[in-house]
Order: C-alpha cells, then sequence, then structure tokens
DNA sequence: GCCGTTTTCGGCCCGACTGTTTTCAGTCG
C-alpha cells in the first residue's frame, strides 16, 4: 500500500462523507492529510513498520482515528470503514463523480433515482431530457452536465507542465502585447510548477473589458465556455481550458496569492489572518474594515508574519512553519545555471551535431556543459560503440582547443546493466570527464534488486552521478520501486550526484525526494537530457522541480563555476 | 476527525457563480 494509494482512499472517504452529508470539518480532516501526504516524502508503510502506529501519530493530520484506519490499510489493503461507508450505495456515484460540475450530491441523486452506473446510460437520459424532472434540475443543469461529459471525455488527466507552460505563455505574450502597461500573469498550479497542471490560470490587473474580448477571439481559442465582465473561460485547440480573471490593480497581490493556491495553504493562511484578528481573502488582508495589504504578495505574506513563500513552495506540507521560523532557503534560479550537464547528440540519438550544440548553449550564456550520448547496449537508441565513443572524444578534444571561454565536457550517459555493472568497461570510463549512469532496461526487478543494481553501479570510481532515478514518465510508465533512503546514503558515502532530470515527461528525481535527498545532504545537479536544441529549454522545468524541493544554489552542481566543478569531480 | 502561546472541548476560511430557488444548495477554487 503506497502513500498514493492511500491519498486516493482519504480522498474518496472524503467524497462518500460528502454523499452521506456529514460534518464538514470532518471531510476537511480527510482532504487536508491528503493534501499533506502528497508532499511527505517517507512511505508510511516504512513508517509503520518500523515504529508502529506511534510512528504514524506523529505526522500532522493524522490523529487516533485514522492512525488506526491507516493500520488496518498497510496490515490487511483493506478497510472495514470504507466499505461501510459504500454499502447501499449505487455504483454509478463513484463513475459520475468525475464529471467536472457533478459533485457528491448530484451524483447520488442521479445514480440512486435512476438507478444507472455508465455515463453513456447517463448522456441517453440527459437527450431524452429525464433529468429535469427532478426536484432542483432544470434544462440549465442538463446542459451543463452534458458538457462536463464532453470535457470529461476530452481529457480526464492533468496534462504535463511542459506541454501546458508554452500555451500559457504564448496567451500571456500575445494579451501584452495587444494591451500595454498592464499586469498579466500566470496563477494556479503552473505558477507553482507543479509537474502537472489542470487548467491555466491567468490574471490581469484592470478591468478593461476589452482584454476579455482579445482572449475570447485568440486563434487559439477553440470554444467559448463563459464569457462575463470580470471573468471569462476558453478552451483551446489543445483541449487545455484557459480561465481568466480580471481585478483591480490594488487587490492584484491579494488575488495572485488566492488564485496561485494551493488551497489549503490558503486556508492555513487565513486562519493565522483570523487568529490575528486580520481576515484575508482575493481582495485583501483587512483589519475591521480597512485594508492593511493586497497590491502585492509580499506585504501579505509580513503582516501575517511571515517570511515570503516563493510560488513553488505553496503546496500545504511545512511551509507555513517554516516560513514562521524565517527559515525558508532561498531558492536557485535560473541566473544561477552555469552548465548542461545531460545533453545527446547526433552520435547516439540526439539531431543535431556537436558543433550546433556548442553554439546554442553559448547563445544561451553557458559557460560549460557535457556531452552526455547512450552507451553501446542501448542499440534503440543508438548507441555508441567503443570506436565512436573514442571518435567523439577527438572531436571534443579538438573544439575545446578552439574554444576560450566554453568547456565541453566528455560525458556519457552509460547504461546500468541488469547486475549493476557498467556497460563500458574502466579503461574507457576512465577517458571520461563525467558519467552519468542510467537504467534503461530490466524495470521489473523487485524493490531490493532495483536498489542493489543502482548503488553497485555507484560503487564504480568512475561514475559520477545517477541519471532520471526512478524512470518514471509522467502519466505514461510508473515508476520503479526504490529504496531512497539507501540510495541517498550510498551516494553521499561514495561521493556522487543524482540527476534532477528536467525533461517535463520525466521531473525525476521528484520534488518531494529532492527535499529528501538534500536533507541528508546529497549533492545534484539539473540536466535537461534534450535530443535537439529547443530541449535546452526544458532547464526552466529542472529549476522549477529543485526549487519546489527546497534546492539552493548551492545543492546543485550545475552552479558551480568550471573549476570548482571539475574539482567536485576530481574528488 | 484533528488540534492546542485562547482550549483535552469547542473550535475548525472565504467568496463567486449558477440555477432554481422565495432564502438557498451545490460546486468550484
Amino acid at each position: 500500500m503506497t502513500n498514493k494509494q492511500i491519498i486516493e482512499i482519504l480522498y474518496q472517504i472524503a467524497e462518500l462523507l460528502e454523499i452521506k452529508g456529514e460534518n464538514k470539518f470532518k471531510i476537511r480532516a480527510y482532504l487536508k492529510l491528503a493534501q499533506f501526504l502528497s508532499s511527505f516524502n517517507k512511505e508510511l508503510k516504512d513508517i509503520y513498520s518500523e515504529r508502529g502506529k506511534a510512528g504514524l501519530r506523529e505526522i500532522p493530520n493524522i490523529g487516533e482515528g485514522i492512525a488506526k484506519k491507516i493500520a488496518e490499510l498497510i496490515e490487511t489493503g483493506k478497510l472495514t470503514y470504507l466499505d461501510e461507508l459504500k454499502k447501499g450505495l449505487p455504483k454509478g456515484v463513484e463513475v459520475f463523480l468525475n464529471i467536472p460540475g457533478i459533485g457528491p450530491k448530484t451524483a447520488y441523486k442521479i445514480a440512486d433515482k435512476f438507478n444507472i452506473n455508465t455515463i453513456s446510460e447517463l448522456e441517453k437520459l440527459l437527450k431524452e431530457h429525464k433529468l429535469k424532472d427532478l426536484k432542483g434540475f432544470g434544462e440549465k443543469t442538463e446542459e451543463k452536465i452534458l458538457k462536463g461529459i464532453q470535457l470529461f471525455k476530452n481529457g480526464q488527466e492533468r496534462k504535463l507542465l511542459g506541454f501546458v507552460y508554452p500555451i500559457a505563455k504564448k496567451v500571456i505574450d500575445e494579451l501584452k502585447q495587444k494591451h500595454k502597461g498592464i499586469e498579466i500573469t500566470a496563477a494556479g498550479s503552473l505558477r507553482r510548477m507543479k509537474e502537472t497542471v489542470g487548467d491555466i490560470d491567468i490574471l490581469v490587473s484592470s478591468f478593461d473589458k476589452k482584454i476579455i474580448d482579445s482572449f475570447c477571439s485568440l486563434d487559439i481559442v477553440s470554444t467559448v465556455n463563459a464569457k462575463g465582465d470580470t471573468k471569462a473561460s476558453v478552451y483551446t485547440i489543445h483541449n487545455v481550458q484557459i480561465d481568466l480573471r480580471l481585478v483591480d490593480e490594488k487587490s492584484f497581490g491579494a488575488a495572485l496569492q488566492y488564485f496561485t493556491g494551493c488551497k489549503e495553504h490558503n486556508v492555513i493562511l487565513r486562519e493565522i489572518a483570523s487568529k490575528k484578528g486580520y481576515k484575508l481573502n482575493e481582495y485583501g488582508l483587512f483589519k475591521g474594515g480597512t485594508k492593511i495589504a493586497g497590491e502585492n504578495e509580499k506585504e501579505i505574506y509580513e503582516k501575517l508574519g511571515l517570511q515570503f513563500i516563493p510560488p513553488e513552495l505553496r503546496e500545504a506540507s511545512d511551509e507555513i512553519e517554516l516560513a514562521m521560523k524565517n527559515k525558508i532557503p532561498k531558492l536557485v534560479e535560473d541566473k544561477d545555471i552555469k552548465a548542461d550537464l545531460h545533453i545527446h547528440s547526433s552520435y547516439s540519438d540526439g539531431s543535431d551535431k556537436i558543433l550546433d550544440i556548442v553554439s546554442e548553449l553559448k547563445r544561451r550564456g553557458y559557460k560549460y556543459a557535457a556531452i552526455t550520448d547512450h552507451s553501446k547496449s542501448l542499440k534503440v537508441a543508438k548507441g555508441l560503440t567503443v570506436n565512436d565513443l573514442l571518435k567523439q572524444i577527438k572531436e571534443i578534444d579538438e573544439i575545446n582547443e578552439k574554444e576560450k571561454d566554453f568547456y565541453l565536457l566528455k560525458g556519457i550517459e552509460v547504461d546500468i546493466l541488469e547486475d549493476g555493472s557498467l556497460d563500458y568497461p574502466d579503461e574507457i570510463l576512465k577517458k571520461l570527464d563525467f558519467v552519468i549512469g542510467s537504467v534503461h532496461t530490466n524495470f521489473k526487478m523487485s524493490k531490493k534488486e532495483m536498489t542493489d543494481r543502482i548503488i553497485k553501479a555507484l560503487e564504480n570510481k568512475y561514475l559520477h552521478a545517477i541519471g532520471h532515478i526512478s524512470g518514471r514518465l509522467i502519466n505514461f510508465r510508473e515508476p520503479y520501486e526504490i529504496d531512497y533512503e539507501r540510495i541517498f546514503n550510498a551516494a553521499i558515502y561514495y561521493n556522487k550526484a543524482i540527476e534532477i532530470n528536467a525533461n517535463p515527461e520525466r521531473l525525476d528525481l521528484t520534488d518531494i525526494y529532492i527535499k529528501e535527498a538534500l536533507k541528508k545532504g546529497v549533492k545534484l545537479f539539473i540536466g535537461t537530457d534534450a535530443h535537439n536544441l529547443s530541449q535546452l529549454d526544458y532547464m526552466f522545468y529542472g529549476i522549477g522541480c529543485a526549487r519546489r524541493g527546497f534546492a539552493k544554489k548551492e545543492d546543485i552542481l550545475n552552479t558551480y563555476y568550471l573549476e570548482k566543478f571539475l574539482k567536485w569531480i576530481k574528488k
């Protein structure tokens, strides 16, 4: 039973309790814990197996009641309480809950009154206009549910940050061009740089209705869902929903804070506000009837007695507690990055020649970089034979002879074979400056076997780092199970680094394990894993991920100046 | 159901929008 599964069950319980009309604070207790666990970096089952229920009780938001339930889940894989809640509920309820616009009450009413379980049955009812016979249902509701079903069919999955971000940027740039001198910025999970995003929220510091018109008539808009005086919502040709909101300049900071979330983070801020005798909402921070902050975000945190919390950290984990103690670190920034240490060239499955890569890297202001193509066993990616590699080494040496302000490291992304050995012999590896070991094959191993395999690779004295450690592809391939703690300990013992792979499909290490690695003092580096020049942009997502994991500049090796980096390598 | 520089009991965030409502319930963020 993984945390992920437990989180799903907690959400399920909350929904079922809502259907039953339970106390809303009880419901919130489950939601609060679910949100907290989503950025909690230890598996509950490990805590439980080491320290039992007492261990669970030390986790925020877990009290006696929930500890008992989690213990049962871990031990038996089942929960009698959940079964009890489900008893007598029509199956359709859980299905209909997935439809936007349908909440617990509506889902129950429909499933119960019509005794149906599937979306297609529901569609049929809607088309026959049978729903409006129910009390509280009218024509508009029918339309709304039909629209919701369409949305559900179009894309139920949250979309990759790397897919959605460029769309948001394009929209914002175009609006800015048409409406100069106005602040326009993205909020929501996009601003928090969460790895997946549900929809795009854009905030505008003006009440000019023309902006809404421009927004709704953008080329990429396919349908306009809603269009009012201060708010509009559209669907793009890529099936992404974008919500635009106009707010008063004087409330812009408060609105930005509010719309950035996460929701639970905001709830905690408001609790703090009310304890201080204030009131916080999207218009500002108020003392009695007077606004004491609202124009910018910093002010709001300040007046609440908190250090400013960067958006990437606002996930209701422990960031507010840290901000109270002034312990939010200065996070790594774009401008700190001096190198990209994971790049593929046309020698393997990349599309660009090394010379072209170098000139692009220089254009981007990098001081050094590593070419890290695939190794010989990875045939699908045109892994380099020893001869290819020697040829590449020679080419890089020649480039370095000519370059003055830029240095190219001879690297490799060498396969970690099934037994943990590396895909080239040591006498080849030792010719290289930077060796990343990655797992690309034989994913189906037990947790212990995979952990042993990676640790064996870490023992090799010519290896410098581990690449995309969990092997996951977001929304596509689950990570293989590994014992992070053992791997981190080994990385420290052998003085090796671990990659934050910046490819938006990977973002691996994930934010929560970055935090854990840094607590132990593991060194990290951000690599784009670029296979063409435009993918060098991925650095941006890697930095976002690092920031979400509380990474400081000094935690990230590729913020080092070349000399310092080379010194680290030698060690 | 959780939690405590107000409390072991009595609190627990705030508002917008929508639809079908004569005063509010449901959903969303």
